[in-house]
RNA sequence: GGCGAGGUAGCUCAGCUGGUUAGAGCGCAGGAUUCAUAAUCCUGAGGUCGAGAGUUCAAGUCUCUCUCUCGCUACCA
C-alpha cells in the first residue's frame, strides 16, 4: 500500500494484565503509537487505534492462587492500574477494551469455530501432567522439580530459571505440581493444533515480497530490518504445529461439544481482541467496524515489542488469513527493548520506572517522559534509559532550547510590542528565507519520518526548528534592531512568533500539554497539522500571559528516583537519598584529623553551642560546635573525634570556629560521635 | 546448540542501494552576547567505525572467521 490508505487502523499490544506498566512498555507499543496517531489526526485522515488489557493465560490464575485470590479480582485491579498509567502519559487510545468481557468471549469463539470448520486445526491426542488432587491438566509452569542439567532443585517445567535451559515438563526429575503439591500424572488429552507449516510458502512471499495472493499488499522494504529477520528466521526453520488451545479453567471456553475445561490459547484469544474492541469502539461510535478490518484499502498497523513479532508476523497473519475475511498486517513496526541504568529492566527486581509511579512524582509533567521516551526510543536496537540523562535531556533541551526560545518571544513582544503580533513589512531578508524555508519544510520532514516510524529522527527535525529560532534570535537581535530600525525589529519578531506557532504543530504529537498550552496562548489552538509551514499567527493577535513551560529537574530528584529502583531489601531504612555523585579529588580537598577534645564550655547567650579546645597533635584550636542540647561540657571532655581541620573559619557568635567535628545524626534526631579506633593518634590524617 | 538483530566520538544514537576530509544532540574547551529559565549563538578538541582476513580503483557500508550484547528458539533447520 503505497498510495496513502483511505483509513488506518492502528493496534498496540495488548498488555497482560498480571503487573503495572513500566517505561519499557511505553517506549516500546504504547507512545510510538500514540506519536503515529496523534500525527494522522492532525492531518484529518481517518485512524482509529484500539487496545485493551490481556486478561487470561495460566500466568494470572497461578498469581491469584498466589495471593489467595480469583484471577477476576487481579485482571480487575490491572485493568483499572493501566489504564489510569495511560492517561497519566497522555496516551489516548481510541478504544482500551479487555479480553475478558463477554463481547470478546462471544467473538473469539465464533473466530474459533470458523476456523475449526474450514479445517485449519488438527486434533491430536497427546500426554499431558495432570494434577489429581486439583483435578486439572496443568500448564508447564505449574510443574516444577529438579532440573535434569543443573540440578537446581526448582525448575519449572518449562524452563530452568538458574541454568536458562529450556525443557519440557517430562524432562524434570521429580515433578510436582506447584498447584497441590501432588506429584502429576501423565493422562491424554485432546487439544486442537494449527498445523503453521502448511502456511510457509504464502507466508514467505508475504512478508518477503510484501505480495499477498499474488497482489502487492505492502512495501517489504517499510519493515525493520529485525522483524522481517526473524520472520525469515522462523520459516527457514520450519514452522511447528502449535496448540491453540489448553486445559485451563481461566480464558474463552472452547465452544464445542465435550470440550470442558478447555480454553482458547491466550495467542489466539488476546490479537483477536483488537478486532473486539473495534467493534467495540465502532458500536459506542455509532458507525460501521467492518471497512476498518475488511476494506482493501485499509492499512493496518500492529505496534509491539520485539517479543511478540512472530505471533504478530506469522501465527496471527494465518489465523486472519484462514478465517478469510480479515486484512493482514501492513507493518509490524516493533521495537526493541528498553533497558535501565545498565541493566535490562525486571519486574520481580523491581527494576523499573513505572508509569504510575512516574505520573504520582511528576504531576503534570508527561511531556518531559514522552520527550525522553521519544528521543531515546529502541527503534533499531535496544536502548538505555538513565535519569541522569532523562535530567540533561529534560534541562539542556526541554527547557533551555525549547522552553527558553519561547520565553524569549513572548517577553520581547510584551516589551516591544504590547504582547501584540507586530505587523511585517513583508520584505524579507535572506536570513529570513532562510529561516522561513526552514518553517516550510519542516512539517513534512516530521510527518515524513513520522510515517516511516522513525519518531527519534521525526523529533529531531521539529526541534530543528526551534533551534533555528533561538539562533535566528541571537543572530538578528531584534532587542538592539529595535533602538535604530523599529520596523526591521517588527520583522524579525514576527518571524520569530511565526516559527513559535509551527513549533507548537509539529511538536504536538510529542509533546500534546506543552503544544495545546503554547497554541492557545498564540491563539492558534485546533490547527491541523496542514496549516503548518507558512504564517499561522496574525498581525494584531494579542498573546496571552504564558508561565514558564518546563522546570528544571534537580539533582536531588534525580537522586530519589534512582534509589528507588531494586529490591526492596528486607531490613533496609527508609533513609534521605544519596546526594549527587562526587569525586576522588573533590574528597581529597578535604583535610579530616583524628583530634582529642581538651577541654569545653557552653558559648554564652546559644543554647545549641559548646566552644571546644581540641588538639590535633600540631596544634590546639577552638571548635565551636552545635552539640550542647546532646552533651555536657564534662561529657564531651577527652573524647577522641574526627576534626574536619581545614574548614574556613567562621566566626560563630563572637567565636572563632576553625574546623568541624563530625557527628553521626541518628534516626530519632540524636546525635553520637565518630571516633577513630584506639591507637590513632591526634594528627593522624584520615582518608 | 541454531537463527535473527546489534557492537560507530566521553554519553545517547544517525549513517539509504560501497565513493571526496565519518555525522547529530548532549557533555567538554575557548570565544561572542545579554531579549531570555546562568539561558542563547559561534568555533574547536574528541572516533584503529568490536577484532582479524578477503573482494574492489575505492568499505563503517559487500564476503568469511572470531568476539561481545540483546532477542527468539530447541535437539529441528
Amino acid at each position: 500500500m503505497s498510495e496513502q490508505p483511505a483509513r488506518t487502523l492502528v493496534t498496540s499490544a495488548l498488555p497482560y494484565a498480571n503487573g503495572p506498566i513500566h517505561i519499557g512498555h511505553i517506549a516500546g507499543a504504547y507512545l510510538p503509537a500514540d506519536l503515529y496517531v496523534r500525527y494522522l489526526k492532525s492531518r484529518k485522515r481517518d485512524v482509529v487505534w484500539v487496545c485493551g488489557s490481556d486478561e487470561h493465560g495460566a500466568a494470572i490464575t497461578l498469581r491469584a492462587r498466589k495471593e489467595g485470590t480469583t484471577p477476576r479480582a487481579i485482571v480487575d485491579r490491572y485493568h483499572e492500574e493501566m489504564q489510569a498509567a495511560f492517561s497519566g502519559l497522555d496516551i489516548e487510545f481510541d478504544h482500551y477494551d479487555r479480553t475478558s468481557s463477554a463481547e470478546h468471549h462471544a467473538f473469539a469463539q465464533s473466530f474459533f469455530l470458523d476456523l475449526l470448520e474450514k479445517g485449519a486445526f488438527t486434533e491430536e491426542t497427546r500426554q499431558q501432567f495432570y494434577d489429581p488432587e486439583e483435578q486439572q491438566f496443568l500448564a508447564d509452569r505449574y510443574i516444577q522439580g529438579a532440573c535434569p542439567k543443573c540440578d537446581h532443585d526448582k525448575a519449572f517445567g518449562d524452563q530452568c530459571e538458574k541454568c536458562g535451559s529450556a525443557l519440557s515438563p517430562e524432562e524434570l526429575i521429580g515433578p510436582k505440581s506447584t498447584l497441590s503439591g501432588a506429584t502429576p500424572e501423565l493422562r491424554e488429552t485432546t487439544l486442537w493444533y494449527l498445523p503453521m507449516d502448511r502456511h510457509e510458502d504464502w507466508l514467505r512471499e508475504y512478508l518477503e515480497g510484501g505480495k499477498l495472493d499474488g497482489e502487492a499488499h505492502h512495501n517489504p522494504k517499510s519493515w525493520k530490518a529485525h522483524v522481517l529477520g526473524q520472520c525469515r528466521s522462523w520459516i527457514d526453520g520450519g514452522l511447528q504445529s502449535r496448540a491453540m488451545t489448553r486445559d485451563l479453567d481461566w480464558g474463552v471456553p472452547v465452544p464445542v461439544e465435550g470440550a470442558d475445561g478447555k480454553v482458547l490459547y491466550v495467542w489466539l484469544d488476546a490479537p483477536l481482541g483488537y478486532i473486539t474492541a473495534t467493534r467495540n469502539w465502532a458500536a459506542k461510535k455509532g458507525v460501521d467496524w467492518e471497512p476498518y478490518w475488511k476494506d482493501k484499502d485499509t492499512q493496518l498497523v500492529h505496534f509491539i515489542g520485539k517479543d511478540n513479532i512472530v505471533f504478530h508476523c506469522i501465527i496471527f497473519p494465518i489465523l486472519l488469513k484462514e478465517q478469510g475475511e480479515y486484512l493482514l498486517p501492513h507493518n509490524v513496526p516493533a521495537n526493541e527493548f528498553m533497558n535501565l541504568e545498565g541493566d535490562k529492566i525486571s519486574t520481580s527486581r523491581n527494576w523499573a520506572v513505572w508509569a504510575s509511579e512516574y505520573v504520582r512524582d511528576f504531576d503534570g509533567r508527561s511531556d518531559e517522559m514522552r520527550y525522553v521516551l521519544a528521543s531515546i526510543m529502541p527503534e533499531q536496537k535496544d536502548a538505555e534509559f538513565t535519569w541522569e540523562d532523562f535530567q540533561a535531556r529534560v534541562n539542556n533541551e526541554l527547557a533551555d532550547v525549547l522552553g527558553n526560545f519561547v520565553n524569549r518571544v513572548f517577553v520581547l513582544t510584551g516589551k516591544f510590542h504590547d504582547s501584540k503580533v507586530p505587523a511585517a513589512s513583508g520584505k524579507w531578508t535572506e536570513v529570513d528565507e532562510a529561516l522561513l524555508s526552514l518553517m516550510k519544510s519542516t512539517p513534512e520532514a516530521v510527518g515524513d519520518a513520522i510515517e516511516r516510524y522513525r519518531f527519534r529522527e521525526a523529533l529531531q527535525h521539529a526541534m530543528g526548528l526551534v533551534r533555528a529560532g533561538n539562533k535566528y534570535l541571537t543572530e538578528e537581535e531584534p532587542w538592539k534592531v529595535a533602538k535604530t530600525d523599529p520596523a526591521r525589529a517588527a520583522d524579525i519578531l514576527h518571524l520569530a512568533l511565526q516559527v513559535t506557532a509551527n513549533a507548537a504543530i509539529v511538536l504536538g504529537p510529542f509533546l500534546p500539554k506543552t503544544s495545546a498550552r503554547l497554541s492557545k496562548a498564540l491563539g492558534t489552538a485546533d490547527l491541523p497539522w496542514d496549516a503548518a509551514g507558512a504564517s499561522l499567527v496574525p498581525a494584531g493577535q494579542p498573546l496571552a500571559k504564558l508561565p514558564i513551560l518546563f522546570e528544571k529537574i534537580t539533582d536531588e530528584q534525580v537522586a530519589e528516583q534512582q534509589a528507588k529502583m531494586g529490591p526492596e531489601l528486607e531490613g533496609m531504612r527508609d533513609v534521605e537519598p544519596e546526594k549527587a555523585e562526587t569525586t576522588f579529588d573533590d574528597f581529597q580537598a578535604m583535610d579530616l584529623r583524628a583530634a582529642e577534645v581538651m577541654s569545653a564550655e557552653k558559648v554564652k547567650g546559644a543554647d545549641k553551642l559548646l566552644q571546644l579546645t581540641v588538639r590535633t597533635g600540631y596544634d590546639e584550636r577552638t571548635v565551636v560546635s552545635g552539640i550542647a542540647e546532646h552533651f555536657s561540657p564534662e561529657e564531651v571532655v577527652g573524647r577522641r573525634v574526627v576534626l574536619l581541620a581545614n574548614l574556613a573559619p567562621r566566626k560563630i557568635r563572637g567565636v572563632v570556629s576553625q574546623g568541624m567535628v563530625l557527628m553521626a545524626s541518628t534516626e530519632d534526631g540524636g546525635l553520637r560521635f565518630v571516633t577513630p579506633e584506639e591507637g590513632a593518634e591526634p594528627g593522624d590524617i584520615i582518608r
